[in-house]
DNA sequence: ACCACGAGTAGACACCGTCTACAAAAGTTG
DNA sequence: CAACTTTTGTAGACGGTGTCTACTCGTGGT
């Protein structure tokens, strides 16, 4: 594993361990036993360092929704939305790392590749619901990359408002799994 | 108008007009006019004062979904989610500093207070169609404040995966209405 | 006259990201 | 083998940031 590598996961352990406040350029320097410039020799900045653990981010999401028990193009796309707020629940730091734009570069290729397959993988799964011969009738009218990105709007701000921690104790009662049901009575029911 | 006061709008308009990384403490002072200590007499820190301008952007947020136009519960719902939306991309800095932990300090009452103000709106926007005698049968067994949650998240999950960047060339065409529209007919149709 | 207090200043400290000059190690090539 | 190049790492500096402390300067009250 080359020095760039393992800066990565120095940080992707930090990141999980301490929060995103702690991923800091010469903090993962530190925790990798090298000195505070030495990063520097593999990354543009700490933009692009970031970048990278994001994008494992993305890998790791994309992962959860692709391991999905099988079964019916409903139940299928039930589960990944599970998986989206389990895996934002589970890994917040991640998951606020992957959308705080003012730590990444989302011009990085890396990380528009990995995001996008996040995303494609998710359309695809409303498109086979769309398409199903046995639960005709749902969202026929609608593209399903918008529709896509609707409802995928809607986990992610569940996630984001949970975390926040703003809704906790005024709407949700211990966790979000309510509110989530809600949603997802709107879209499927 | 005291220091104080004066230290708030300064950080208002530095905020709306230069982004939320130009919202420093020194940046701040700078532009106040005063040195850079000043502020630390009337906030014990950073956190304080952001909170008290995040605190106005949920009292101008309140001010919008406030001053809806008159309609049926149904029409007035609908306003209030395009003014969420609306209020999102017009102050893009000011939306994004509303829900950064690490900058403004979750507890401070006055946040807490705004905050819930609006979701208090919200949701009483929610039970209102729900209880409509000429609306009948909308979400009728859940909790109004459940729903109102699911909803909000859902809007706010729109806005902050807009502002990010990341769905807007995957999906969404020029503006995230369209998007807007599908989940207000996932929920509303 | 005295003094307490609100408000502001200047300097210091410990961080941070980034840049530069320098050194060592590793691999490549004659 | 020897010389050279590339990679990797180091140490220091610079400007920026939040926060703390000591000091100053009015202003109003007793």
């Amino acid at each position: 594993m080359g020095p760039r590598q393992r800066l990565i996961t120095t940080a992707t352990r930090l990141l999980t361990e301490q929060g995103v406040e702690a991923v800091t350029l010469r903090g993962i320097a530190k925790a990798a036993g090298v000195s505070h410039g030495a990063p520097l020799r593999h990354f543009t900045g700490r933009a692009e360092l970031l970048s990278a653990v994001a994008a494992l981010g993305f890998v790791e999401l994309r992962e959860r929704e692709t391991l999905l028990p099988a079964g019916t193009p409903r139940q299928r796309l039930i589960a990944a939305c599970h998986s989206y707020l389990d895996f934002a629940l589970a890994n917040p730091a991640m998951f606020e790392l992957m959308f705080r734009r003012d730590l990444i570069d989302p011009e990085e290729p890396e990380l528009i590749t990995q995001s996008s397959a996040v995303f494609d993988l998710f359309a695809e799964l409303v498109g086979d619901l769309q398409t199903d011969l046995k639960d005709p009738g749902w969202h026929p009218g609608t593209d399903a990359r918008l529709l896509a990105a609707s409802l995928w709007a809607s986990l992610h701000g569940l996630a984001q408002l949970w975390l926040w921690g703003g809704l906790a104790g005024a709407s949700f009662a211990s966790s979000p799994e309510m509110a989530l049901a809600v949603t997802l009575d709107a879209y499927l029911g």
